[in-house]
DNA sequence: GGTGTGATCGTA
DNA sequence: ACGATCACACCA
């Protein structure tokens, strides 16, 4: 097996499982948008489990708004939402459509179309934290509201194996910013990887 | 390197 | 009233 092949892109199969197969699963992907500004990529370093109504952290977990409504739809869509009174996030919706799973993509590296990211995050920044960050990473890419629901599996946003594989034993913590479920070790993290966000040292 | 705080507004 | 956050100030 090489180490880097043609990137295929993601089919419906891929998210339509448990979001706690899917979240480790999207380790070492690559993030991809064909916008106007060209085409952006990245590899995926960081993310969050999110469950459904089983999960009190989980914005479905009061059951379905027109906020979240996309998480309750079919797995392969862009779930994106607006918090902090300024910020945009970006999750795949994964599982079964109903279950309203999703995986928070939280950090990435960058790999082309790094002056697009530059112009929308500010020339000042550093090219290690270009994406690292949720709401960074949303940024980079220009995703907005406008975006959310869009679909990963057909369309100008998808997600790609090149071949690189997820990490064998991926660095486990709670999640980064929650007050509910922190016994939960659903983020998980290309171990060793200086992209990645939040507290280093975090168990 | 680290920690603390203010910004800012949609959502429930 | 409260966020699935960030940037910047300040200290070390």
């Amino acid at each position: 097996m090489s180490d880097t092949a043609r990137p295929e892109r993601l089919g419906r199969s891929f998210y339509a499982r448990d979001v706690h197969q899917v979240a480790p699963d999207l380790l070492n992907k690559l993030f991809v948008s064909r916008g106007s500004g060209g085409e952006l990529v990245a590899r995926i370093v960081e993310v969050e489990a999110y469950g459904g109504s089983d999960d009190p952290a989980s914005h479905a977990a009061g059951g379905m708004t027109a906020r979240n409504a996309t998480m309750f739809g079919a797995p392969g869509h862009l779930y994106v939402y607006f918090t902090y009174g300024m910020h945009y996030c970006v999750n795949v919706v994964t599982g079964a459509r109903g279950t309203a799973q999703a995986v928070l993509l939280r950090a990435a590296v960058p790999l082309a179309g790094l002056d697009v990211m530059r112009l929308r995050r500010g020339a000042q920044h550093r090219d290690r934290e270009l994406l690292r960050g949720p709401a960074r990473l949303a940024r980079a890419f220009g995703l907005d509201r406008t975006c959310d629901g869009l679909d990963l599996v057909r369309g100008r946003i998808g997600i790609f194996d090149d071949g690189v594989a997820p990490p064998h034993a991926p660095t486990r913590t709670r999640r980064i910013g929650i007050s509910r479920a922190q016994a939960n070790p659903w983020r998980c993290c290309v171990p060793d990887e200086i992209h990645v966000s939040g507290l280093r040292n975090l168990r």
